[in-house]
Parts: C-alpha cells; structure tokens; sequence
DNA sequence: TTTGTAAATAGTAACTATTCCTATTTAATT
DNA sequence: AATTAAATAGGAATAGTTACTATTTACAAA
C-alpha cells in the first residue's frame, strides 16, 4: 500500500487518545494538521486501517467509535456518561457447552459491561 | 397509553419472530396487515414498545434489530450469515474485581458471541 | 532528474436510516 | 353525539456514511 500523509496522521489521532473517537471527531482533529483534509478521506482511511489492523472498531449502541488498541480487549461503559473504558477482564464461558448446546463454533467475543463509572455513581 | 391498532400489530410482529428484525422488516411486514401504515408510525412504536418493556432494542453492528424476549440474555452472532441466536449462557465475571480495579459499578452486561453457525462451519 | 502511472485525495453529490412536522384521524370520555 | 388529546399518514428534514470524479501525489523506471 502506498504511503499516506492523511493515513499517518489519522492513526497517530486514533492511537494517540483512549478516548474511542468518532469519525466526526478523528476529523476535527486531523483538519487541525491538514486543513483541507476531506471527511471522505477520513472515512476511508478509518476502514484501510482497520482492514489491515492497525486500529479496531467498536459499535457502541448506534455509535461508530475507533480504538487504537488492537488487542482483544471489553469496554465497561458509563450508562450515565458513556465513557468507554478499556479492560484486561476475560470472558469465561463454557465453550463445549455452547457447541454442544448450540451447535455453534465460538471465535471471539464482544463484551459491554453497563454501570457507573466512578463519576457517576 | 391509548390503543393503537398499529401499535398492536407491530408488538406482534416482533413477538412472533426469533429472527431479531429490523425497522424495516417489521416495516414490510406491518404493511401486509394495514396497507397503508407509516414507517414514522413503526419506529415511533417501536422507540415506545422498548421504553414501555414490551421488547427489547439490540445493536448488532451498525444494524439496529428488536426482540421480543425481554428477559435478559445474550446472542450468539454467525459471522458468516449475521445470524443471532439467542442463548441463556450466564456472563460471569469478578465483579468486586471490576468495583475495584476500574473503580466503576456494573448493572447489566451486553455479550456477543461471534462464530460460525451450524450452516457455516 | 524527469516522466509515466496508478493510487490517494478534495470536494461534492448521493444514499440510507431515522427523526421531525403537520394536517387528519381515532380512541376514549362526557 | 360532541369533545379532546393522542396517534397516525405522508412527506420533509437530518445525520452519518459512501460514492463519484477531476486533480494531486507517491514512487518506480528511464
């Protein structure tokens, strides 16, 4: 793939914050270094570098959010706030048992837990 | 609340399907009982049913989709065909583990399971 | 270093899902 | 039957995203 000014500066916006920015909000923030950069530009270069894994989606409700962390990872979320927070808890569950139960092949998981976060509580 | 014929037919709907609809589905099928009902009038209801508990609102992706099982509970997600299944698999983490380390209160959990479904392993 | 090229961009139009608006209809009360 | 406020139909408006196209740019080869 050929190398992008408008690509480097959109991962190093995304990788840069834990805040799980929007499309609109990576575009705010690029216009700030590239003043005519197009919010089209912004769109495709989101779905580039998500396809080769240099960041991660996550749909948050009806939310199209972008997280720079790659890893397998679940969010708590602030019912009253709606900060995502990043976690390293695991998702145990019974693999066999949904097999069997079923007849489903597991591969990954996406996991929400919805609270208070220490703002709101 | 008052009785809505329109509202009744679109709880129906919902309840008599496992397949998780969207707007549109319920939509299209609304409009084989009353030819002449208003898209506005199935999301108005729809936004209502949820509020009032008579189904339940799921954001799979960037799709919106209803349940009529308002119990809490989780899917499992085909990654191959989209489709849900719903399952009564307990989501269990620490919790004092969560209160503690992220300083942040749980109040219910939104889980996916993504895999292959029984057609598509 | 120029030149050729295909990929990427800017700017804009189009599209899709959802919500909003308003005149009319309807459920429910008197 | 008359009254009234809630709900509807139909269509306009909005928001988020994708598609289109002329121009620009990265980069390879001469």
């Amino acid at each position: 793939m050929r190398y992008s000014h408008q690509r480097e500066v959109i991962r190093e916006i995304i990788c840069s914050t834990k805040s799980h920015p929007t499309a609109d909000w990576v575009y705010s923030e690029a216009k700030k270094k590239i003043d005519n950069i197009s919010l089209g530009t912004v769109y495709r270069n989101l779905k580039t570098l998500e396809e080769i894994g240099s960041i991660q989606i996550i749909y948050d409700e009806n939310l199209i959010r972008y997280d720079g962390n790659t890893e397998e990872h679940h969010h708590l979320k602030c019912s009253e706030c709606g900060v995502l927070i990043d976690t390293n808890i695991k998702s145990n569950f019974d693999e066999e048992d949904i097999v069997s139960k079923y007849n489903f092949k597991p591969e990954k998981t996406k996991f929400f837990i919805i609270g208070k976060c220490n703002k709101h509580k």
